[in-house]
DNA sequence: TTTAATCAGGACATTGAGGTACAATTTGAA
DNA sequence: TTCAAATTGTACCTCAATGTCCTGATTAAA
């Protein structure tokens, strides 16, 4: 029996949750320097090889600029400080991803809805907000501040790229 | 590259949704009445060996009977018609699915929190509030006025069943 | 020109959710 | 007693998300 033994997803994919955290470490450091993947994927302990694809992802998304060859790394893109997290999570749900019905129908509007559909829409309607209103220069100055972590390990240093 | 082709998840598991729906669905029957996982299947438009499974799983969590045999078949259990959404994701979900940090930290808490803790919270005091409120019964009863949509044929029927 | 460091990208491994198949068991009815 | 109909339980299959590994391309510095 597999059920019940489920991974807690609860919105968001570990793909998704990887990217918003990389975008917030990036955006915490000097605009001039290019962080590693290496360095990233350390201090938000995340495994490497993996967050290198999800880091790609957001390079072709123009979230993320990306520069290869020896003191090469990631910085962010010139508009990406202003980006929202929808606008990340639009890269790694892929377009769509809140629109689903909670119960899983295929057809489920104002017109024909589930039982769930009239008290789910406004609070769908909360979580698309505010993933709209935070952007990731906030939330890496809330970070800077020493008010929020970022990684599980207390206190994500600065720094860690070359100039 | 396999990032992006998500299944659009948003909160519920594919399982917990048929748990629900099935839910709603031996509630519209009359109580003296059992049903086939069959027909639940059938008019639920999803897989009915899977959904067996799932029916399993709610029996052992007490929100249904199971009668087996000739004439078997599934009913509501006495309690589960006052049942509420959030003690069917209790069985389904496993407990504390409602616990985890929006970005995936480990330790994400009032007291060390990751920078969207503070906004994402009472959304998800929202979300438990709202599953908490729903019960099975009421649902039921919602589908029955014709209001509401339970599978994506227009109009469960009511009945598949022996008395 | 060589070398070291870095990203890009493909191939592969692992894991768990979702889904299928079938034997075992129970039970009503002929 | 026998049989057919139903659930139970187990074992397996499939697939996508996640994660790993390795080779090649690219670039700055020695």
């Amino acid at each position: 029996m597999s059920l019940s033994k489920c991974h807690l997803t609860m919105i968001l994919s570990r793909t998704s949750q990887y990217a918003i955290q990389a975008m917030i470490y990036v955006a915490m450091q000097p605009r001039d320097v290019v962080v590693l993947n290496r360095n990233i994927a350390q201090q938000l302990n995340v495994p490497a090889a993996y967050l290198a694809k999800v880091l790609q992802h957001l390079c072709k998304g123009n979230l993320l600029y990306s520069y290869r060859g020896r003191l090469g790394g990631f910085r962010l893109s010139d508009t990406a400080g202003k980006a929202n997290l929808m606008q990340v999570l639009l890269l790694t749900e892929g377009p769509g991803f809140a629109e689903e019905c909670l119960l899983g129908l295929k057809e489920c509007s104002d017109e024909t809805a589930c039982p769930m559909h009239r008290r789910w829409k406004p609070i769908k309607q909360k979580i698309i907000d505010l993933l709209s209103s935070q952007t990731v220069e906030k939330l890496a100055r809330a970070v800077q501040t020493g008010k929020y972590r970022l990684a599980d390990l207390p206190g994500v240093v600065i720094g860690g790229g070359h100039s």
